[in-house]
DNA sequence: CGGTTATTCAATAAATATATAGAATACTTG
DNA sequence: CAAGTATTCTATATATTTATTGAATAACCG
């Protein structure tokens, strides 16, 4: 009996090293980040503005459980996710929305109105609106919803004129914890254009079975 | 740019409320028992072999993060599994099985061979064999597979006499992580019967789509 | 082959998590 | 309404986690 209590422990706390993985903001973030597309520790650590050291630590952490995996590309090593990561990491985010009201909360800042995936895809299906991607142009080059544009975020102003006015923009960004997308409708909607937002980003998009482009 | 850091932040922080959920060994083990069926803080307890103290700490964090739901039965809290829950642990123990080669070394201590769903669903469309499920009478009572017939691993040894020898037996119990299956297939087989296991539980069953009995 | 540089390791300090025993609470139930 | 009891809270000790700085490492590349 206490040679049973000693293996489900062992089970249970192979099971928690995983579930560890999920249990830090930052390393959440990571996981959001590396969505997107591979990136070196260096540019991990600008993304989350915290030290290499430290970053590098929380990526040690989601090597050792597998989510993550590395490739030397020259003196820089590349992260990127592992098989399987993203389908738990979406369904873990959408449990997460689903119950937690303060999350929520913090989502529903923006006045303007957001779709969702089928709206999206009929939208695509009809071409009766422009499906614009603000993030920059490496994440897009990565791994893109099929159908949509790319202006990144910081050239939005200077290339808002290459979009037809007489049709309706939706904005997707990284994801619904991104606030690109809401600065960049807010840009469009003071130029006259009708803008709503697709708050969910390409890791939802690719597990909810959206076509997707990418070299990659 | 140091607002969006803020509020970045905080929605990583509100979504890692969750995902703490998953990273104490003690908690998986109380969402795996309460799989089964609802249970009070001392039964809970009980099973953990731990203090009720800490229990009910876990317990409170599950509670926090509503992945649990409590209702009053008398002078007792009934803790149980909240909406959409079941489906984001189940998808996690598949990723944990999946990456961790320790976790699937500990799975294969045993050496009588494991069948799978699909497997499972033929057998009981062509009553090809017994499934027989040996959890205590009360979680089989709530739910569980449909087709599967009862005798707690407790009564086995007075009781598998009710068991037609002439067709294998497929053994199955809480999940995983729960020994009771390799030891009831072991008595049985000592019997002369064919047995093999079905190592997952009604967790991985329901979220598969297999049909289910129970009251509740 | 040695300089360069990205990454990881080590040491430390501070914060957070966990387990327990015992006290306090809240709710039922007679 | 008071007694009884399951649960939660408090205080405490210990263990784990996290972030930082600075040193060590590893491997590319001139």
């Amino acid at each position: 009996m206490i040679a049973n209590r000693k293996l489900k422990d062992a089970r249970y706390v192979g099971f928690s090293t995983v579930g560890k993985v999920f249990s830090n903001s930052k390393r959440l973030e990571l996981l959001d980040i590396l969505i997107q597309r591979p990136h070196s520790v260096d540019e991990l650590a600008t993304n989350l503005q915290q030290s290499v050291a430290s970053t590098s630590q929380h990526l040690q952490v989601l090597k050792r459980a597998k989510v993550v995996v590395t490739k030397r590309k020259g003196t820089t090593i590349i992260y990127r996710l592992a098989e399987g990561t993203l389908e738990v990491f979406v369904a873990l985010r959408a449990l997460a929305e689903n119950i937690s009201s303060d999350l929520q909360m913090l989502h529903q800042q923006s006045d303007l109105p957001t779709v969702g995936f089928e709206y999206v895809q009929h939208i695509l299906k009809y071409s009766s609106a422009i499906l614009l991607d603000v993030r920059t142009k490496s994440e897009f080059a990565h791994r893109h919803m099929e159908g949509a544009i790319n202006i990144p975020l910081s050239d939005l102003l200077s290339r808002y004129t290459e979009l037809s006015i007489s049709k309706p923009v939706i904005v997707t960004c990284r994801g619904p914890y991104c606030v690109s997308s809401d600065e960049a409708a807010h840009l469009l909607e003071q130029k006259g254009f009708a803008v709503s937002r697709y708050d969910d980003g390409v890791g939802e998009w690719c597990v909810q079975g959206g076509d997707l482009c990418g070299p990659i």
